[in-house]
RNA sequence: GCGGCCAUAGCUCAGCUGGUAGAGCGCCAGGUUGUGGUCUUGGAUGUCACGGGUUCGAGUCCCGUUGGUCGCCCCA
């Protein structure tokens, strides 16, 4: 190496082999599942005008104060590397006039995401999430429905018995207001007890104490009021509906008056599933419901309800990692015989074979290279085969070998 | 933004109280000029992350930087 290698950039990474096919494996699950439920996948740009994301996720949150890479382009114009998707999704919803018709609209996603953090297990600057929203619908079957859908996807990945769904209500405006006061009473009378970090969550966001992880804190959250006696009676009927239809539906859930979302647009259910096997990062995937975002984005009142989750810590639970596909290797023997196992190998493909035809070598090299290719067959045509108009086809498993026609050694291996 | 640990061959790692680098795997070539995976013989590969300091001498000790990793904060 002439110069010094170039890393990626710090909290990024290259996913290759494995690591993709686990990616790869968790999105394809997530997009046929949501279809299932009749979730239409969007794609919105990687980057908006800043003031989608600093008015949506609010102003006093870490993301938006510290995490964005907001860059002035060209034009002088500050955008911003999305750091979620569920704004970017209202947005469109806005821009794309469809505020007024086909509602409820539900939307899946898949793609990048930018945040910059220091990078740990689980938590990277760029990192890949997959998300549901249910746009439009302000019934609590709306919420069962996504959260039940995220379910779906955990079990077809095989992953959700590692997985619990922890629930809450934050209650409509009403609620949370005279909740919040509750809660800032009962720590401002604890203040002096309180960590540093918890007194300044004090001023900006009381509600985030309840999450601490300090010993102290949770000793004053412990003896904390709970949301329940402030819930407005529709608030309560409405966390009593979601958790009858996460019921009905299977899904096991797990009241924790403690979850609270870092995001200031969420109001009523809010969820998140957590595993233990992922050290600080145990949460795999959540969301709640967010009633006020639409309208932010300045469109009409459209109360909404989704989840998002990191695929990278959905790849990391994933027990076996998929298999890549075992090719069919062609081997020609001499360059005499190279344009015929061109064609061999192309009518493999469109019968719908994986073939793979070695490039350079001996008979030898290009055996090697079938191995290396991990090829399930090897196809050799040389001189004497072309001649008879055969194939020797060899189970490279087994180590047995036979010469049979062509048309024949496609149909065997097609099948 | 804060703290702990770590950085030696492509990979995983060894290298004692400082004396100028090693293993396994992988890679390349031969044993086998129409047969891989096994076996066997041989071979190549390192600015010991980077920069500075201490020392006759630094992979080894000290400081800084960068990167990784785990945790805090925050979050998926």
């Amino acid at each position: 190496m002439a110069s010094p290698a170039l890393q990626p950039v710090r909290g990024t990474r290259d996913l290759i082999g494995e690591e993709h096919r686990r990616h790869h494996r968790v999105i394809d699950t997530a997009r046929r599942a949501t279809a299932l439920y009749g979730f239409e996948e969007w794609a919105t740009p990687v980057f908006e005008d800043t003031r989608v994301f600093a008015r949506s996720l609010g102003d006093t949150s870490d993301v938006v104060t510290k995490e964005m890479y907001s860059f002035t382009d060209r034009g002088g114009d500050s955008v911003t590397l999305r750091p979620e998707n569920t704004a970017g999704i209202c947005r469109a919803l806005v821009s794309n006039g469809l505020t007024q018709s086909n509602l409820p609209r539900k939307v899946f996603y898949a793609g990048p995401m930018f945040r910059y953090e220091r990078p740990q297990k689980g938590r990277y600057r760029q990192f890949h999430q997959i998300g549901a929203e249910i746009l439009g619908a302000a019934e609590p079957l709306a919420d069962a429905e996504v959260i039940a859908a995220g379910w779906d996807i955990l079990t077809r990945l095989g992953i959700s018995d590692g997985v619990v769904l922890e629930i809450n209500t934050l209650g409509d405006a009403e609620s949370r207001d005279a909740y919040r006061a509750a809660l800032v009473a009962h720590f401002t009378a604890h203040r002096d007890a309180l960590s540093d970090d918890s007194r300044v969550r004090l001023e900006k966001n009381p509600l985030r104490i309840l999450d601490s992880k300090d010993e102290g804190d949770r000793r004053i959250v412990a003896t904390a009021p709970t949301i329940e006696p402030h819930l407005t009676p529709a608030a309560a009927a409405f966390f009593d509906a979601v958790l009858r239809h996460l019921a009905t539906l299977g899904v096991p859930t797990r009241k924790n008056p403690r979850i609270v979302r870092g995001l200031d647009y969420y109001s009523h259910t809010a969820f998140e599933f957590v595993t233990d096997r992922l050290g600080a990062q145990g949460t795999v995937m959540a969301g709640g419901r967010y009633d006020g975002l639409v309208e932010e984005m300045g469109g009409p009142p459209t109360p909404s309800v989704g989840w998002a989750a990191g695929v990278e810590r959905l790849a990391m639970l994933l027990s076996a990692s998929p298999a890549a596909p075992r090719p069919v290797a062609v081997i020609p023997v001499g360059e005499a015989q190279e344009d015929a196992a061109l064609g061999l190998v192309q009518r493999l493909r469109a019968a719908g074979v994986v073939a793979e035809i070695a490039y350079k070598g001996n008979l030898k090299r290009r055996m090697e290279r079938a191995n290396k290719l991990s090829a399930r067959a090897a196809l050799i045509l040389g001189e004497a085969e072309a001649a008879a108009g055969v194939v020797q086809l060899r189970d490279l498993d087994a180590g047995t070998q036979d010469s049979v026609a062509i048309d024949e050694a496609i149909r065997r291996l097609s099948a």
